[in-house]
DNA sequence: CAGAATCCTTTCGGATACTG
DNA sequence: CAGTATCCGAAAGGATTCTG
């Protein structure tokens, strides 16, 4: 399978696909829920770390730094002593709280309907 | 880190929350591709391993099993011969578009703003 | 055609220890 | 406080081969 490079149908490199740049960001398991944290307002990295309990040191930072990368959160240092970093969501990552509360209000609305399909489900 | 049993500021247990519950389903990458593609009606197996290349068929198998399994779409089978499956969304699986059209609206709408925030990202 | 089974590489991500 | 660095086991996922 594998090619040298994958097209969609208009021929666009696949991997460049923003559709699957926005999934893949989803994917990332952590992120999402990061962006939910900070919708509620800006956040110290220790406060971040405090409100989601079962994400390692590492991957919140790398998390973090991915979201920066975006565009989607601000990160500032305030010179003190020990420093402190807060995060913020810029204006982009506020805009992508409405699409991504519909996700997880479609989720909430289902969460029922879809344990009982697994349950039906015998393989 | 990682406790014995971990539970969100509401007292549930973080594995059974059903935001990321879904998450983790788009988390597969793969399924929210595949959705997509049923979207635009029924499909083959082969149709839609030819409108998604890139993903192998062991993973395309793996991931119609899931989408199945929660209910999102059914399989039905063809007796002829060779035999034909084909896969369609449900009554659940059809109202999950609205919303994932609206964050696919939104990737696209700020693909560039993305892209350019990348660019200027200099870590 | 539509998979199932096997093998094997890559990536994810936790634990731990250390730093300015 | 807010990370960085290293190690390593677990899981994802591609390639290949086989089957009804």
């Amino acid at each position: 399978m594998l090619q040298e490079r994958l097209f969609d149908p208009q021929g666009r490199d696949l991997a460049d696909c923003p559709v699957r740049h926005v999934l893949d960001h989803l994917a990332a398991k952590w992120t999402t829920l990061i962006v939910l944290e900070l919708a509620a307002g800006p956040r110290r990295f220790s406060q971040v770390s405090k409100a989601l309990p079962d994400i390692s040191k590492r991957m919140l930072t790398q998390s973090l730094r991915d979201l920066e990368r975006d565009g989607l959160i601000r990160r500032t240092v305030f010179p003190t002593k020990p420093p402190s970093v807060e995060y913020a969501l810029t204006a982009m990552g506020q805009s992508l709280l409405p699409p991504l509360l519909g996700l997880i209000e479609w989720a909430q609305a289902h969460e029922v309907q879809i344990a009982t399909a697994r349950q039906a489900y015998t393989g």
